[in-house]
DNA sequence: CCGTATCCTTGGAGATACTG
DNA sequence: CAGTATCTCCAAGGATACGG
């Protein structure tokens, strides 16, 4: 039976055309992860996030922050001083979904020396593999 | 304070020379959700997993199984037949992400409709940007 | 049936310089 | 400080056909 994965919404994301595969595409991407996690605590400045987010490009920050805003989980706030100063904290929607993510980012903080060990085996291996 | 984010091992998914960064960029993937979700009830064959995953390439289903089984979170097993059968599994490394992961997937189908909504909303303001 | 090889297109993503 | 504008490059990813 394949009705075992069904959600009881109707959706199924493993759907081309569903609506929540096009929401799980907008949210397999790295800086929408840490993005999101960043802003778990609260507010942020565009500049805090950058130093937050090493090695984001000023262009992918705002490019994130921009789909974020459009798809309801992010919420932008313009002062309007000099110098400018603009602030983005998470929706709801975006506090919620937030807690899951940053289980995936705890996970593979707390994973990630068995998954270096793995890939050094497989490289291991590979050698072999040229050796043989 | 920026040490409130940090993990108790010594990781920062933040930092991008930091392994974890790099396991959270693999985890960045539609097809790695996907593919993880659909192997949580059980193993799967190639065959099935193409079917499951609507409109996957052959090259990305494959690709995306060996980057999996590299990280040691599938397992690959062949058995030796004509026509060959090729069956994939998750480690216990992958179940124990399985978990996560589904949580998102199920998430992205509860709430496709409230991000449907913000989309058409985004639309709806950019068409007044146009007229005014 | 399982997978690889090939070709090709798109856009993700960095670097940089500039404007309000 | 926040953000836009260009330019550029490369790899992700799709389509397809073939090989073991």
């Amino acid at each position: 039976m394949d009705s075992e994965d069904k959600s009881p919404f109707g959706y199924d994301a493993f759907r081309r055309t569903c609506p929540s595969h096009t929401v799980l595409e907008m949210l397999a991407s790295k800086w929408v992860y840490l993005v999101i996690c960043a802003l778990r605590r609260g507010r942020l400045r565009n500049g805090e996030l950058a130093r937050k987010l090493e090695g984001i490009s000023p262009k992918m920050l705002t490019h994130t922050l921009r789909v974020l805003e459009r798809d309801g989980l992010v919420r932008r706030e313009i002062f309007p001083v000099i110098p400018p100063r603009v602030e983005y904290e998470l929706t709801e929607l975006g506090q919620n979904l937030a807690g899951l993510l940053n289980q995936i980012r705890s996970w593979s903080e707390q994973h990630a020396p068995d998954i270096k060990d793995a890939r050094a085996r497989a490289v291991a291996e590979h050698e072999g593999d040229l050796v043989a």
